[in-house]
DNA sequence: CGCCTACTTGACTTACTTCAAAAACAGTGG
DNA sequence: CCACTGTTTTTGAAGTAAGTCAAGTAGGCG
């Protein structure tokens, strides 16, 4: 546990997030920054929280990537979704006792625990807080809603290419892009967690991909080539991630 | 439009639901029950919220089944939930402005429609109705999650298997289960377009499923015969629905 | 009765999975 | 620095499950 050193980053990241969606007032991010956090580290893959388990904290990316996954009665993993610095990855676990699925960091990770408590008496003072996290919460339940759709109505490659989309999209907003390139510590298997598909078909699918010159996905980082021609291929419309400010990358 | 008759209806389902989560006060429920609604009836596949769509209502199903749906640029349907008397399908509208996704009625259902104003001016003077309504949003988001598992890392008798299982546990805590019965009034089309499979693979699939006599699907009505072995099949856990009151069904 | 839609069935094709093995790579200790 | 280990990625070949296509049946309704 680390206390103090880097803690204001957990903060700015945290209003940077919420400010994407929501204007909030003085008083407001003032109580944001009264929040206190315990900061953790947790190297690549290591598990956090287990699915059962019944926080009384929630979580906040402060910097490295966070997934999402449930556990099958196979014993076969699914990833659910992944998270960036400034989201809340288990906000639900503020109203809903028991966690259906795990977290886990992907790559190198940087974790902010607030107490459940601490939280609920600042939507008390601050209702307006309150709604902002609640928005932030049906921001991922739309990222839900288009992964069904992604994994059950897309063809790999669209499949694919739209989740790298959605990503790149998402670390953008989130400022984590410098000349076209984001971090994306995973690994093929993990991909084939995520998109329902057999390592094999993710290798050749990503092949094709890289092919294609859309995109390349190398040291685990995330390298966009031709944006335009690569949303065509995935069938992203940015939409859902509801983000007002964003205009589209370049290229 | 209808006004008045069968109102207190609407009334009563969504304080059944929310009780089922969520201890309300008696003021709580004096407030909800001063919400005004305005009741319509649809008929079978009727769509009355589109993509795109900015509602300033929030839709309450009083009877029947409404459905939420993508439209993808293929022209493609797939449908993401199913919701049931007492759910709130899109409560996101409340928050985030554009529609993401589309809203039928399954078979003929009868939906009630609240006022955004109306409903941010109950959570104002009971801000516990709006923590329900937050956890309501977040039971429909774990829905969400599992239904990415289900489709991405189930084969398909389990992925059909499932989805019964879940209509049916949800119907029962929706007390629309008489005699191992509910209503589900869905086409082998529409099952595909929810499960990501073809028309031709959802029938044999659902042949299997009758022949291995744990489940029947006719007259729009899905009757299950062998609760433990269905759930077996479909590797339900029912944890993810977050129901605390619920005993698991007998057979 | 005839029309339309929903369901059913069969034959064919193709995608993806599985299995297996090799190559590249990272980390460890000599 | 280089063998030695384990892991991740790559590639190939074979098997299979699911998609597509097409035709036929059954059920509901004017």
């Amino acid at each position: 546990m680390i206390f103090g050193g880097g803690m204001e980053k957990a903060h700015d990241v945290l209003i940077r997030n919420l400010c994407e969606h929501t204007a909030l007032a003085p008083e407001e991010i003032a109580e944001i920054r009264s929040l206190t956090f315990t900061q953790r580290d947790f190297a690549p893959n290591e598990n956090f929280v287990h699915q059962g388990d019944e926080p009384e904290h929630s979580a906040l990316v402060v910097s490295g990537m966070v997934a999402r996954y449930h556990l099958l009665g196979s014993g076969r993993r699914q990833y659910l979704a992944f998270h960036l610095s400034g989201d809340l990855p288990d906000s639900q676990s503020l109203f809903i006792d028991q966690m259906d699925h795990g977290l886990s960091a992907l790559g190198q990770a940087s974790v902010a625990f607030i107490p459940h408590r601490e939280l609920f008496a600042a939507f008390r003072r601050r209702p307006n807080f309150a709604l902002a996290v609640w928005r932030e919460t049906l921001l991922d339940a739309s990222i839900f809603r288009e992964a069904i759709t992604n994994n059950s109505a897309r063809p790999m490659p669209a499949r694919m290419a739209h989740l790298f989309c959605e990503l790149f999209y998402r670390a953008r907003a989130a400022q984590l892009v410098r000349s076209n390139r984001c971090r994306l510590p995973i690994s093929l298997a993990q991909l084939g967690e995520t998109l329902g598909m057999a390592i094999a078909t993710v290798n050749r699918t990503l092949a094709d991909l890289r092919q294609s010159g859309t995109m390349d996905l190398r040291d685990s980082e995330l390298i966009v080539l031709k944006w335009r021609e690569l949303q065509r291929l995935g069938d992203f419309t940015p939409a859902y991630l509801h983000l007002k400010r964003q205009s589209p990358p370049r290229l």
